[in-house]
RNA sequence: GCCGCCUUAGCUCAGUCGGUAGAGCGAGUCACUCGUAAUGACUAGGUCGUCAGUUCGAUUCUGACAGGCGGCUCCA
């Protein structure tokens, strides 16, 4: 047997090795126990593999990002396994790792019950301490038909290698674009337990899963398309050690904590009655004060920057969205038409069909561009009933919309401006982590309209803007709406969750002679078709709502709480002296209440507390006579005996300058 | 829209193997007037989501509908 050279990959080390033919990749890394796969020339590979002559080799650490991907598939493959052992009839279909976890689906005849859960998890588990090996098959396409004839899924992902682009999404995992391969896992006498179609690479044993957990069952449709069956799928969550999965648990507790549901109910900000109707919200007068401070804020911002504000109805007759396009691409979204004297009326869906009519309601003049017009447009959307989540996505909601009409020439400057824009009025409110989403046309002709040219140079306009920010692009095929691409701004929140806010769409269908027929004069007397940008800031004034408040988790910056100061006397003779406070506090304009209930001190804290108001000021005998007050912090900050003129100079400063406290 | 689960007091939840229900918090009343996250006592509050069916009798079993939750699909 002769020797090879390897090269060994180490934190900026390149360490030569010579081993012998046949050694395998494990065997360089027997001191590191963290090491469960070997990336080979870039190739993810199993600790298995033969190292050939001249190979750059480099452990995956189970914590790196691939390494997790392959715990995770593994142990989606133990989860195969258990089920099958349990439910022998049971079908597999695809069981790719995902954020945070792995899935796995299942064609089972009666869907998993949470008791199943329990059961999977303890065969799971023993299937772990038997310390099966995942061993590597290479097959062919014909040989694994035969061998996987059974499982009618697998067979249908052999017909599609090659074809990745047409697979399902996590698909890749199973057959990939390469050779066709199985794992087979072996028990100590080296018999194959079970087996799955798969591309890996996988931990050496399925005793190298630490820590894992089932999460939840659930339906969901063969290779992602709502005309196929719906198969079950079983999610669980895995991690390199018990601590970690016990910290990934403790974040969705948190997550839960912030559930900006359970806030508005607690915090009495708003509430979705039944007798009203799925997804739409009602305010309530706490609800009311956040939503108005946001309105007010936005709409000074938008006037300061060149915006018209502008006001529209709610219903239209239905022609209006035959003319805008939106009927024949996108009525299904829309409320069923209500008919008035004969005539067929549409709740509105969107705005820009109205600020159209605004634009056309006289001549316009090249002099008048950019012409910006802006509302907080009440639309309905005929949202499917299983779709609808809390304030995130709703039947009836205010977008604060605008829509900039251009001249082509203008229209880079100006996505530029409205991007900007966006940004700040996001900083504002304490959303500092952004990336861009640029969604584009597929290939699905019936689901856009306007030329091929058309659609590059708007794409080309929106793509040199979003490199121009510098920030982190994301591109998105096939999300573009039906009349051109868009730019979005995705903000991550404070627990790192990332949310849609702004959109920002490059129009040049509605102006056109087909549509809306826009025209302004040019210098040289021509007329002109000019190009609209719609943009929405906040996407929904109602969703950003509920974004706030679970970027929050509910304690507002004191600029937007519902109550920015909670007044506390100690006993019942010191209600007058902080209506005094009060008084001077209202003067400027700050929302205060006093706490007169007989709750003792100390509960009249929690309750301001537990209603996260910014500050409270407590007074005792020892403050009046002093004229002071104790000014404390919700986070439980105290300072005593602060002189009244003080503590409102404190609230002031911390609401003008929108600060958090 | 699809699949599964759920719906009992304002909230969180017990409970009734079919004989119309309880607790804690909250609310109201009273007493207490208190120095940094829950003072005490008493009281009120529920056609057990809605409508049908089975039954002598349904909150409990069955079905439909509504609403919610978790996913899937969708999100202009």
């Amino acid at each position: 047997m002769s020797d090879i050279k390897v090269v060994v990959l180490v934190p900026d080390e390149r360490r030569e090795s010579t081993v012998t033919e046949g050694t395998k990749a494990w065997e360089l890394f027997r001191d590191d126990a963290d090491v469960i796969a070997a990336r080979v020339g870039g190739d993810l590979k199993d600790l298995s593999y033969e190292l050939a002559d001249g190979d750059e080799v480099e452990g995956v650490a189970i914590s790196s990002p691939d390494g997790l991907d392959i715990l995770r598939h593994s142990t989606a493959h133990v989860l195969a396994q258990a089920v099958q052992q349990l439910f022998p009839a049971a079908k597999l279909g695809i069981g790719p790792p995902i954020a945070n976890g792995f899935y796995y689906d299942f064609d089972v005849e009666t869907p998993f019950v949470p008791e199943d859960l329990v059961k999977i998890e303890t065969a799971m588990r023993k299937i772990i301490k038997e310390n099966q090996r995942f061993s590597r098959r290479v097959t062919t396409d014909a040989d694994a038909l035969e061998e996987l004839k059974d499982e009618p899924y697998k067979v249908e992902l052999i017909g599609l290698k090659g074809n990745a682009g047409e697979a399902a999404e996590g698909a890749g995992a199973e057959v990939g674009a390469g050779e066709l391969t199985i794992y087979d896992n072996l028990n100590r006498n080296n018999e194959v337990a079970w087996k799955d179609l798969c591309r890996g690479p996988h931990l050496p044993t399925t005793k190298r899963v630490p820590a894992f957990k089932l999460m939840r069952s659930a339906a969901a449709y063969w290779r992602g398309d709502e005309k196929n069956k719906q198969l079950q799928r079983i999610y669980g969550t895995a991690w390199p050690s018990k601590e970690e999965l016990d910290e990934h648990l403790h974040r969705i507790e948190e997550a839960e904590r912030r559930d900006h549901r359970r806030l508005g109910r607690d915090l009495d900000l708003f509430s979705f009655p039944d007798e009203i109707g799925s997804g739409l919200p009602v305010f309530h007068p706490k609800g009311g004060v956040i939503k108005r401070e946001m309105e007010d804020y936005v709409r000074r911002r938008h006037i300061e920057e060149g915006f018209e504000y502008v006001g529209t109805p709610h219903i239209a007759k239905e022609g209006l969205f035959y003319t805008s396009g939106h009927l024949p691409y996108y009525g299904e979204g829309m409320f069923p038409a209500l008919d008035v004297d004969g005539m067929d009326y549409r709740l509105k869906a969107m705005n820009c069909p109205m600020h159209n009519l605004i634009f056309r309601s006289r001549q316009r003049s090249y002099r008048e561009l950019p012409l910006r017009l802006f509302e907080f447009g009440s639309v309905y959307r005929h949202e499917k009933s299983g779709v609808i989540h809390g304030l995130t996505r709703v039947r009836g909601f205010a977008q604060d919309d605008s829509h900039s009409y251009v001249t082509p020439e203008q229209a880079p400057d100006e996505i530029l401006h409205l991007l900007n824009f966006v940004l700040s009025l996001l900083r504002d409110f304490g959303l500092n982590d952004f990336y861009l989403e640029l969604s584009t046309r597929d290939d699905r002709k019936d689901k856009f309209i306007g030329s091929d040219e058309d659609w590059a140079i708007a794409t080309k306009v929106l793509e040199d803007v979003c490199v121009e920010t510098g920030l982190e692009l994301v591109p998105d095929p096939g999300g573009a709406a039906y009349y051109g691409p868009k730019v979005s701004v995705q903000a991550r929140d404070a627990i790192g969750r990332s949310w849609q806010m702004s959109t920002i769409q490059y129009d040049f269908n509605q102006p056109s002679a087909e549509r809306f027929n826009l025209e302004f004069v040019a210098a040289d007397g021509s007329r002109q078709q000019p190009v609209m940008i719609h943009s929405a800031k906040f996407g929904s004034i109602e969703r950003f709502l509920g974004v706030l408040t679970e970027h929050y988790a509910g304690a507002f910056p004191p600029w937007l709480a519902p109550v920015q100061v909670q007044g506390i006397p100690i006993a019942e003779r010191h209600n007058d002296y902080l209506y005094e406070v009060a008084a001077e506090l209202k003067k400027h304009g700050i929302r205060v209440e006093i706490d007169e209930s007989d709750d003792r001190m100390q509960k009249k804290i929690r309750n301001a507390q537990l209603q996260k108001v910014p500050f409270m000021v407590i007074a005792g005998d020892a403050d009046v006579e002093a004229g002071a007050v104790s000014f404390r912090y919700r986070d439980g900050r105290q300072d005593n005996g602060v002189p009244i003129a003080e503590a409102v100079e404190r609230v002031i400063e911390a609401v003008t300058n929108r600060v958090q406290v």
